[in-house]
DNA sequence: GAACCGATTGCCT
DNA sequence: GGCAATCGGTTCG
């Protein structure tokens, strides 16, 4: 009767449905779209069998060759290449010496784009007691990735499994911002930044 | 090789 | 608001 009689099986139990996944058709589309439809979706992390979620409030969109501010504007490097590749893997950097970014890549492959995920909210999975303190707010794309334990390594993983993935609980944001990317001075016009509007975890209100 | 830059953050004035 | 920290990627020679 105790459910240690019928222990784990070699499928592993998600704290989530399998319906609720983002495939890799969510990703093949305009950056811009992606970056919009991801506000309010919810990321989640598989570390050493710990499961972290949080829902994502502010993303930015990265394009291609017509976008002078992406790390795809001056054409194919061994770095961006992964910008031209299947839609719906992570695209993680590292810059300023100090932070990794967590991107995904977006556009159908051979066209390239990326969504920057800037901020999040940890809805479950949260550390607390005599577990080291994590801020529920991720307020900023280096703070996020930092939290998130997110690392070059983990550059080129899909977001279905087997250590990310992004999920759909219809929750949906009452209004959703469109303003300038921040941080760059390249394309600086352009508003292709989204973000979840008076949501406390946005790095910043403009 | 060497020099320069950057999709940030936190601390300082 | 200004600016240093810090280092892989990119460009230049």
């Amino acid at each position: 009767m105790s459910s240690s009689s019928k222990r784990s099986t070699v499928k592993e139990k998600l704290p989530f449905s399998k319906n609720s996944v983002l495939d890799e058709k969510f990703f093949a589309r305009d950056t811009r779209v992606v970056a919009r439809d991801l506000i309010g979706k919810i990321f989640w992390v598989k570390q050493s069998r710990r499961f972290t979620a949080a829902r994502i409030t502010e993303t930015e969109a990265y394009r291609g060759e017509d976008d002078p501010a992406s790390h795809a504007g001056r054409g194919k490097t061994p770095r961006s290449s992964i910008m031209w590749g299947k839609p719906g893997r992570t695209y993680v950097y590292f810059i300023y010496g100090m932070y990794e970014m967590l991107n995904i890549v977006t556009e159908p492959e051979h066209t390239p784009g990326a969504v920057l995920v800037r901020a999040a909210e940890v809805i479950s999975g949260l550390k607390s007691r005599n577990q080291r303190y994590q801020v529920r707010d991720l307020s900023g794309p280096g703070k996020l990735a930092k939290s998130l334990k997110i690392q070059m390594k983990d550059s080129g993983k899909p977001v279905w499994g087997p250590r990310f993935w992004i999920t759909d609980d219809g929750v949906k944001p009452e209004l959703i911002v469109e303003t300038k990317r921040i941080g760059i001075t390249k394309a600086a016009h352009l508003n292709w930044r989204y973000y979840w509007k008076d949501h406390p975890s946005v790095s910043r209100f403009e």
